[in-house]
DNA sequence: CTCTTGATCTTCT
DNA sequence: GAAGATCAAGAGC
């Protein structure tokens, strides 16, 4: 009932080849574009992955550039592992660590298709409206249960499970959203006429 | 549709 | 003390 319209092409894949580690050691820049429609699951719940943003620390909006504090520690780790932070003392959001040990890059996941376990995505957001179930950060960490017990868990290893997208995705790029340094750099990434989006391109 | 505000954790000044 | 990689609800147009 919340949605009078559907698309009469499913953008929900089915999930491909597992995503791994090594996937994410490689440019920040290369890997958040690749990882839209990506299928993201927390315990078998979550979906296609929709719009992503880059940070590195050479990048003033990063939380690592002014280096490493005990909330962006495994930022500066390896590659391939999961770093959730709060935000605005409410929320969490999830970002997959990139490159090598110490350059401190990650891709924050700003939103899903939801297509596993809606069920309980509407349950743990008190939502019945799919589109606004995982359109932002903190909306989808809430949605797949993500919090800071998840902080530097690998990305290839339960609970957390990618798998790789099966066709190419249409990708539109744009300013961040959010930040007040940094704002020109356009290094947020989205499925372009995803209905999913935190916010249109 | 846009604009404003409160919620309240981590880091920085 | 202030700002921040946010969200939801309420007021106003």
């Amino acid at each position: 009932m919340a949605r009078s319209r559907i698309s009469p092409v499913p953008t929900a894949a089915a999930p491909g080849r597992p995503l791994k580690r090594a996937f994410f050691a490689r440019s920040v820049h290369e890997v958040a574009p690749d990882l839209i429609g990506a299928t993201l699951l927390v315990d078998g719940v979550g979906g296609v992955i929709v719009e992503v943003e880059a940070y590195h620390h050479t990048d003033p909006a990063a939380h690592s550039f002014r280096g490493p504090t005990p909330r962006n520690l495994v930022m500066f780790g390896p590659p391939g592992y999961a770093y959730v932070y709060r935000s605005y003392g409410i929320h969490w959001c999830v970002n997959f660590v990139c490159e090598k040990e110490g350059s401190a890059s990650a891709v924050l996941i700003r939103a899903l298709e939801p297509t596993h376990g809606i069920a309980a995505m509407r349950h743990r957001r008190g939502l019945h409206d799919e589109r606004a179930l995982c359109s932002g950060p903190g909306k989808l960490t809430e949605a797949l249960g993500i919090t800071h017990a998840h902080n530097g868990l690998a990305l290839d290893a339960p609970p957390i499970a990618l798998h790789a997208g099966k066709a190419e995705p249409e990708i539109a790029a744009g300013r961040r959203i959010g930040i007040t340094k940094g704002v020109e750099l356009p290094w947020r990434y989205g499925l372009k006429h995803s209905k999913f989006l935190s916010k249109r391109f």
